[in-house]
DNA sequence: TCGCCATCTTGACAGTGTCAAGATTTGGAT
DNA sequence: ATCCAAATCTTGACACTGTCAAGATGGCGA
């Protein structure tokens, strides 16, 4: 539990926690398993006790991040169950701030930047958590009528695109400049979701 | 213009061209410049006649798959000047074949593995200019009342997400196995699509 | 023909992921 | 309390990577 044990704490932890920082002050290229290793106060290859490779510290970092969203939007849902609309708009704004927080990491969890990702069981069950969620959430949204009906799974893969495509245009700087002076994210990525929906939603 | 002098080729071409070949065998992690220039016939250190780092080789292979993507659409676009429904579907379709065809180059263009992006003038140029494709189909579109007309560069944005979102997901394997038995990804697509359109698209 | 310049090779360097071997510590059984 | 086995961490090594400096090689214009 203490954090920090000359030779025995949760390096685990520590280990991840490194790679968001370095993550986030590095971006993506800059991590690397000796830094973090570094970072957290042990030799280059002690990390090897608690990750088979590069690949799982990667699995790893991106599942906490999964779980942190996680709880964000348990939180939003409880508070908003009953106004759906409001309750997909600001999961929606939730994961858009997540990724403008810390985009690097972000693109770790959603990029493929982890190849062979079913080999890690934690990270698919997290991530299938998340798609749990909003799959949760569109069906609220549909018997409330402010989606359409057709097919929840499909709709969910709707929604689902449309939030992360938008984010990956944003992060990449692929939104004009005139598009940006004129509107706030939050009314862009609304826009976006009404293109969707069968209401007007607000921001 | 003769491929193969041992001297002197356009060895630039063909640096790319050996890019686009090892991206596909070996992925993203697999794209090494040395392997590169192994794989072109030349020493480790010749692509650096020609490229300035690796980052510009990522760019110029990028850039090249732009370049396709774009003649592809221009055809695509002449075909269907007077179905502007059909314009939208085709026009996702080939992108989506492109992703299927060449899953790891794609990444390469849209997945910001390329960090410095805006220092490679003809990446910003052939990607802005794929995006002004988008935005005169969707213009188009919009003209015959198939997509609603509020802001062109939004509405733009919007499909642009959708396709890639679905993209994305496809790519990461997470669209459900049970979605994948029922419908055709082209079904798929079009149902993303259709989520967005005034009117109802098919396939 | 000569010399310049683009092109390509060779050799080197620091940094990387990974593994094998050994040192150190801890927790539990006796 | 003691001692052993397992978990944890270090050290050292290897192949591979991106990158650069120096030199070799060739073609092309003067």
């Amino acid at each position: 539990m203490a954090a920090t044990n000359y030779h025995h704490g949760d390096l685990k932890n520590a280990l991840i926690q490194a790679g968001v920082k370095i993550l986030a002050r590095e971006g993506v290229s800059g991590l690397s398993l000796r830094k973090v290793a570094k970072q957290a106060g042990v030799s280059h290859a002690a990390p090897y006790s608690h990750f088979a490779d590069k690949q799982a510290l990667i699995a790893a970092i991106s599942t906490e991040g999964f779980k942190q969203l996680h709880v964000r939007i348990e939180e939003i849902i409880s508070v908003n169950k009953n106004n759906p609309a409001a309750l997909l708009v600001e999961t929606a704004w939730a994961y858009m701030q997540f990724a403008l927080n810390e985009p690097d990491r972000f693109k770790l969890m959603f990029s493929s930047v982890l190849e062979k990702e079913k080999e890690y069981p934690d990270y698919v069950q997290y991530s299938q958590q998340n798609f749990s969620q909003i799959v949760e959430i569109v069906k609220i949204c549909q018997a409330e009528k402010i989606l359409r009906t057709d097919s929840p799974e499909l709709t969910t893969v709707s929604v689902w695109s449309a939030v992360h495509g938008l984010i990956m245009l944003i992060l990449e700087g692929q939104i004009s400049h005139t598009v940006l002076e004129r509107y706030s994210l939050k009314e862009i990525l609304v826009f976006t979701l009404n293109q969707i929906t069968l209401v007007e939603l607000t921001t």
